[in-house]
DNA sequence: TTCTAACCGAGACGGTACGTCCGGTCTTCAA
DNA sequence: TTGAAGACCGGACGTACCGTCTCGGTTAGAA
């Protein structure tokens, strides 16, 4: 989000529409340019807005970046698609998807990068991207325990850190496999990593 | 690797020790001031040594960084430590310490973000870096098969895209762990991921 | 003058006092910050007034610095002291004393320069400063004919050639001395001063 | 003059091509734009020139103003016309078309301007333009001595001040006539004003 | 007394220049 | 030929200010 001023009243009060614009503006300049040639002037003037209203909603270019991108993420769903197996493999498909949408992969990689001596930029990925994708593992680890396919938590554990691991492991193969190692994620490799997400390596 | 000069021969050579300091130079300013804050001046002062030899050396900002980290990632090893489990755990836990140094994770994110739009780039980073790494896999497989804990691979069949996926689950799910979720890689962290990775999801 | 609505009767009347806050808190920010560092919104604050407030009164900076500063010409005055040389030299020290006043020196050459290339502040100079002040010379003159000091104006002869000249002969000497040459007008250089005007060069 | 390292040897020197390059797109952008509009990219971009080299050279605007303007005065002569008279109707209509030029005018009139508080830049357009037009004075007068136009220096007197003053007379009577009065200083006027500064008031 | 038009403070807006910084190249002199 | 030094071009940065605009709210005179 926006920095939006708090307990204000007086005053021209900020336009609505400037910040879609302005967030529409910087996805398509992430498309065209890549995050190294992304400007702050050029998203201004796509937006049709002053560069004074940019600095004025958000610090620096990585806020932005991550708000611009943020609503993407927001986009992943996952179906009953009757088995654990399936379901797996549909939102690794869908996921894969998104990270090859270059506004998505660029820009969340530079704001990772520089998030690694940025605490406050950390937080704002956490709360804008990571932590609302974890609704996708919460929901497929439920349904996947009514199925019978994995067994139910035991009674006083705290399921978070199993759900925080799922979402690391599924989230960081793709992301590792993707931007890292540079292959792409087709079905054979979704069903590759799914059977070994399942049953482990000693059955392999 | 800088770029040497092939077949010169006259004039003054190339001071061998440049190469170093600029490498440790470069490692010391990321851990200060961070991808965003280091400059090749600044990396040159260190170095005490002019911009022009680093210059002559490397070819841009990104290419070095790819040489300042890459010997870090040669550190890591694959001791027998008697089992699969066991030797999962010995790689993970010092795969997490190194992302745990400033310059590793900084740079790394640093130039992957940049290689999202930049082919030459991504070659670097994957001869220099990644598939280096893979040593670690191929050897843990091949311990494990000794020992029958996995099965031996079905005669006629390649074997590598099994390793590349063993190996961007392993590296993804600590790097996400890490830079992503922003959360620390312990004891209790590892023996949970490694459990998981051995045995699947369904007997969790 | 600032700009008053001409024809208009009803609504809520502008405020009398704001015009005299605005222009004294111009002179008090000319003073303390200097033409360049003068902004209207500094000068609004001081005047516990919005920007808008003086965009009403005045079309820009410039207008509301001739306002600012007319006013401190009009103090000027010549009280006879008996001979012309007695009230040249009283004029000339006012004047002077006029001109060290930062407020004065500094928002007139300001919107002199300015003037150097916009017509319609050029004649708001000239109307609201440069010819109130003509009547100095005027009365000097009358006084000093009367007294023999100097010849009757020949029949047929238009008077007013005369006056300028005198007008930027004095009125150039004393800001070429202060604010070009950087030198102080003091009592000596007010009698060489005077005596070169009233004598001539050929008998200094 | 620009600001040049003083003891410096090693590294690329300066380009000498460059200061002229720049002055002349100085006073080119002041004869076009004025100095309201004056930007230093334009001067840059007019000089062929990066930005950085401008700042490099002077410290802002004004500074390079002072410079840009002062070769102008130089071209200022005093041709013996054969009499004190002629001598100075020539001087004056020489210093007015001078100040007819716009880059000329409107320089001078900036720089002073901002020049009323900042010690500095007045020293330095005492020192680059104002002082060195003495030459003229002293000239002038040494000739008019020589002709017996008027008395000699007497001895153990300093002529300075005597030099200072006729210099504020004439430039400030010009100055004032042109940029502030707003008037022509054409033959009519030239010829008064001498006929004044030879003869004084009292004859007039 | 109520209506209402013009006023007011506050502050966001588009635009534009500022002066700084850095990437990557080029030019000099010395080793 | 390499190296140190540092000037060079190009261009983005984030800030500051101008003059305009849009709010909600106030105020005096007209109805």
């Amino acid at each position: 989000m926006s920095t939006h001023p708090t307990g204000k009243r007086t005053g021209r009060p900020r336009s609505a529409s400037a910040d879609l614009a302005i967030l529409e503006a910087t996805r398509a300049a992430l498309v065209e340019l890549g995050w190294g040639k992304l400007t702050m002037s050029d998203v201004a003037g796509r937006a049709g807005v002053a560069k004074t209203t940019l600095y004025r909603r958000w610090a620096n270019k990585h806020d932005l970046a991550v708000d611009a991108v943020a609503v993407l993420f927001d986009e992943l769903q996952l179906p009953d698609l009757g088995s654990l197996r399936a379901d797996v493999e549909g939102v690794v498909l869908q996921f894969a998807a998104l990270l090859e949408r270059p506004e998505a992969k660029t820009a969340l990689m530079a704001v990772v990068a520089e998030a690694t001596n940025d605490a406050a930029l950390r937080l704002r990925i956490r709360s804008s991207i990571v932590d609302r994708q974890k609704r996708l593992v919460v929901e497929g680890r439920r349904r996947a325990q009514r199925r019978g396919e994995i067994p139910p938590d035991p009674p006083g554990t705290d399921p978070a850190p199993q759900i925080d691991l799922i979402f690391d492991v599924i989230a960081g193969a793709v992301v590792h496999r993707t931007l890292v190692s540079g292959e792409p994620v087709d079905a054979t490799w979704v069903a590759g990593f799914t059977a070994l997400l399942l049953t482990g390596l000693a059955s392999a």
